[in-house]
DNA sequence: TCAGCCGATCAATCATAGGC
DNA sequence: AGCCTATGATTGATCGGCTG
């Protein structure tokens, strides 16, 4: 497993002299989620997180445990009873797989663990 | 809005802090690999295995790290410059394996 | 051709740990 | 104790790639 790392010392970089690489630049365009609502009709595009409230996420975590994936009639469903779009309820239940799944690796990682150290 | 931290039952008040040694570990990886600061998995399965420490903190780790230290390079400009340091001498010596391996071998 | 999914990551925030 | 910064974890949402 060797890697091969930076320059490290090229010729002799003076002490503060990191240089600025393409991920410091990285930046995400805000979020769309867009919610017309409120003060007149001045929905502008959500460009700030949403806060789920408890209710929307004990009720979005009940349907998980019902089912892991959506059908396109369940999922209008939800979004209409929780006030949330469809596109949040998407995202929301595949970030629920993906947690479930690193639950699921991170469970059985210790049990193997203690297998092989025994 | 009220501040409905109804949230009681979040793993992140036990917090604990890594190990000097697994952080020593870390930012080694991070500042030697500072232009492109993203380990495969095989990568952060070795550094967990070295830290004693999960996968996902690790990459919970490399995620904070990250975020942080472009928001604020000139913060860790000591950090890094420690570390740079540090590796330094280490690929010092790989080099002069290799030139001695050079010389054994002739390719 | 394209919307949904996956996997990784981002970015903001939470809550605690640590230092003074 | 009171405060402020450092840091690990969580999570709604984005990015790029793959696929049915």
């Amino acid at each position: 497993l060797n890697e091969e790392r930076d320059p490290a010392c090229p010729s002799e970089p003076g002490p503060g002299a990191a240089q600025t690489f393409d991920w410091m630049r990285v930046k995400r365009n805000p979020p769309k989620t867009a919610k017309v609502s409120e003060y007149g009709l001045l929905g502008q595009p959500n460009a700030i997180r949403t806060n789920f409230t408890t209710k929307q996420l004990t009720e979005l975590e009940k349907e998980f445990h019902f089912n892991k994936y959506l059908t396109r009639a369940r999922r209008v469903e939800i979004a209409a009873t929780l006030e949330l779009n469809e596109t949040q309820v998407k995202i929301w239940f595949q970030n629920r797989r993906m947690k479930q799944k690193k639950r699921e690796k991170e469970g059985l990682a210790p049990a193997a663990a203690s297998r092989s150290a025994k | 809005v009220m501040i409905l931290r109804s949230r009681f039952l979040d793993a992140r008040r036990k917090r604990r802090n890594f190990s000097k040694q697994a952080t020593e570990i870390l930012n080694e990886y991070f500042y030697s690999h500072l232009s492109n600061p993203y380990p495969s998995e095989e990568a952060k399965e070795e550094l967990a295995k070295k830290c004693s420490i999960t996968v996902s903190q690790v990459s919970n780790w490399f995620g904070n790290k990250r975020i942080r230290y472009k928001k604020n390079i000139g913060k860790f400009q000591e950090e890094a410059n420690l570390y740079a340091a540090k590796t330094a001498v280490t690929a010092a010596h790989a080099v002069a394996a290799a030139v001695q391996n050079n010389q054994t071998n002739s390719p």
